[in-house]
DNA sequence: TAAACAATTAAATAATTGTTTAATTATTAT
DNA sequence: ATAATAATTAAACAATTATTTAATTGTTTA
C-alpha cells in the first residue's frame, strides 16, 4: 500500500486524477495526453492504484481507470486536524465557492 | 519556491507542521522529536519554508519556526476542483466534526 | 577576546523515483 | 493458428532526495 502523500506528490499524478475527473479512461487514452511513453504511464497507475486513489476494471483487452473518491477526505484530515481550530474559515470558504457558482 | 505537494509529502516534514500545529518552535526543539541530525532538520526546514508552509523568525541565536496556515487551502483547493460536485458531503463532514466537538 | 551555543551550509553517499527500450502476457480479429 | 492490439513487467539508467559528518556563520556569555 502506497502512500497517498507520495502519491499526489507526482505532477503527472495530480494530472491523471484530474483527467479521470470527468470520466473512466484507458491507459491508451491517457497517454495521449503525456509527453511520456506507455509503460511510465502504466507505471504512474501503479501508483495511484497501490494509494487507492484510483481503480481499475478490465473489459476484454481494454482497462478501465477511475478515481476513487473517498480517498480525498483522508488528505482533507490531515488539514483538518493541522488547522482543526479554523473549520469555520474552511467552512466559509467552500459556501463562498458554492455562492459563486449559484450566480455564474 | 518548493512545491507544496512534494514538501507535504515526507512523513518527516508532516510531523514538524504537526508539531508546530500547538507553538513555534526551535530546531533545536524539533529535533528532540526525530531520529535524525540538526543538519537533516535543517534541510526539511528549508523545504517547508520554501514552500511557504512555515514561516522563520530570529530572535538571537534561535530561530523560531510557526505555522503559515493559509497555505492549507491551497491544497484543498485541488480537491475541491477534483471532486468539486462533492462540496456538499465536505461540508457535512465538517459540520458533523463540530457538532461531535460541540458535544464533548 | 575567547569559549560556548544555535543553526546553517558544504561535500559525500545511499536510497528512491521517473523514465526509457525491450520483452512478455492476455485478448480479439482474420 | 497467426497477426494485431492493449497493457504490463523487466532491466537499465539518470535525476532527485534524505541523510550523514565536517566545516562555517552568527550570537551570546564569561
Amino acid at each position: 500500500m502506497e502512500s497517498i502523500w507520495k502519491a499526489v506528490a507526482d505532477d503527472s499524478r495530480r494530472e491523471i486524477l484530474m483527467l479521470l475527473r470527468k470520466r473512466k479512461m484507458t491507459p491508451s487514452e491517457l497517454t495521449e495526453h503525456f509527453h511520456f511513453t506507455a509503460p511510465a504511464l502504466s507505471s504512474h497507475l501503479r501508483i495511484l492504484k497501490s494509494a487507492d486513489l484510483v481503480t481499475e476494471e478490465k473489459l476484454g483487452k481494454n482497462r478501465y481507470y477511475s478515481l476513487n473518491e473517498k480517498k480525498s477526505l483522508e488528505i482533507i484530515n490531515f488539514f483538518e486536524k493541522m488547522w482543526g481550530y479554523n473549520l469555520n474559515s474552511l467552512k466559509e470558504y467552500i459556501e463562498n465557492k458554492e455562492r459563486k457558482k449559484r450566480h455564474e
